[in-house]
DNA sequence: TTAACTGATACTAAATTAGTATCAGTTAAC
DNA sequence: GTTAACTGATACTAATTTAGTATCAGTTAA
């Protein structure tokens, strides 16, 4: 059961490389190169963040992308959202209006529970905050780097 | 984002048809209508059911299954587990013993929290609370049912 | 003018999920 | 002891989602 597509977890990575580059224009080749990510796929999904709004490109020679806002600002929920869509547990409510069958209400009920819990967990996980745990790690295992 | 599966979903489901005629033989044709389930879809995941040692069947005309032991120790994250593996955020963990890039690891140990609490919340739910659960809701909207 | 970029879009491949079909064997009932 | 109602095993197809590639047009800096 995977929760995470390759889509997110290359956004997420993208998103703490130019966090961690702050006002210069950092390539899609850059970014693919030091995160190990095809460059084809990265160039769609940085599209698909840009349209989205959370990072803003320039074109042309010495062109690059760069975040739009403050990365603290920036959920990994937004970017779940961008390419997977908004958690949800089971579909079925959208099937019908009501539901032919209780029993699967109640398992629905049960389930939404955990659905909003993990929606406000990633809510809370921002690209700031990994930037951040990212350097305290590196600052305790190497600090010469 | 989907998180649970047809295969799940369908499984707890008919696991709540078997829990609520204890002790008795329900065949799978009694189930796939009582729960509007493809038949011969529904045959396929009882026998990964039954194969997992959660319900047991009876061969032959007046056979079928029933649940192998009490509702109340079935929980959905066995199931979930049968048919969609363990819950993992990501699974970059499993590409290489030590990845190569720590930015990622970051991103692993903030989900991995996540991770574990949602498999927490999915052991607390079991077929014997969704069926006293839908009990009740029965008792409070369709009491001459 | 050229090289280094992004924008847009079309395409393919691989994996997963969903569903169907068939035949063999078992049991109950007549 | 034949038949009908069942499960066991297994092979197959279809649909959807995920992952990845390719190409060409347009923009900008040097
Ligand atoms: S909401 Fe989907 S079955 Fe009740
Ligand atoms: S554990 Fe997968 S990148 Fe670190």
């Amino acid at each position: 059961m995977k929760v995470l597509t390759k889509h997110t977890d290359y956004a997420v990575r993208a998103l703490i490389s130019l966090g961690m580059k702050p006002d210069s224009w950092v390539t899609a080749k850059a970014v693919s190169e030091e995160q190990a990510i095809p460059y084809q796929f990265l160039r769609r999904i940085m599209q698909e963040l840009i349209k989205s709004g959370l990072v803003v490109s320039r074109e042309g020679a010495g062109g690059g992308v760069r975040l739009a806002r403050d990365p603290d600002t920036i959920r990994v929920k937004d970017v779940i959202e961008i390419f997977q869509g908004a958690v949800q547990v089971s579909e079925c409510m959208f099937r019908k209006q009501l539901c032919s069958n209780r029993a699967n209400c109640v398992l629905r009920h049960e389930i939404m529970r955990i659905e909003q819990m993990v929606n406000d967990e990633f809510a809370k996980v921002t690209v700031g905050k990994l930037i951040s745990d990212l350097k305290r790690v590196q600052v305790l295992s190497e600090p010469k780097l």
